[in-house]
DNA sequence: TTTCTGACTCGAA
DNA sequence: CTTCGAGCCAGAA
């Protein structure tokens, strides 16, 4: 028999970006740490490949350093750059400029999900 | 079944 | 300052 997990870690991490604010962004460490994954952050990212069946703003999740590293998997060359733009978050060459003022932690804004 | 790769992060040299 | 290696989990071949 399996124990059948309320969520699984791709669902978690859906269910954070998606909570993730207009106009804000998160971070793929930020997330796993979040969840209790900490080094695991590769995950969120390989999530966040597998979120296009998905209703995930995955454009509003970042490395740790601001860059858009996932815009390539994106359609076009620089739509994710613009939806952030377009949301009031400066983007330049693929790198957010004000990440610590636009910066939404999921840790300090939610509780747990479980 | 094994093997490989990936939208990451951190610590060490 | 830069560069490298290891750890993490899931899905595809």
């Amino acid at each position: 028999m399996k124990p059948a997990k309320s969520l699984d870690f791709f669902d978690k991490v859906y269910n954070v970006v998606k909570q993730v604010p207009y106009g804000k962004v998160t971070t793929y460490g930020a997330i796993a740490k979040y969840l209790g994954a900490g080094k695991s952050a590769r995950i969120v990212g390989y999530a966040m490949n597998a979120s296009k069946k998905a209703e995930v703003p995955a454009h509003r999740v970042v490395n740790r350093n601001g860059m858009l590293t996932g815009k390539h998997h994106f359609e076009g060359t620089n739509l994710m750059q613009q939806l952030l733009e377009n949301e009031g978050v400066k983007v330049i060459n693929n790198q957010v400029q004000n990440l610590n003022e636009v910066f939404w932690n999921p840790s300090k804004a939610l509780h747990k999900i479980d």
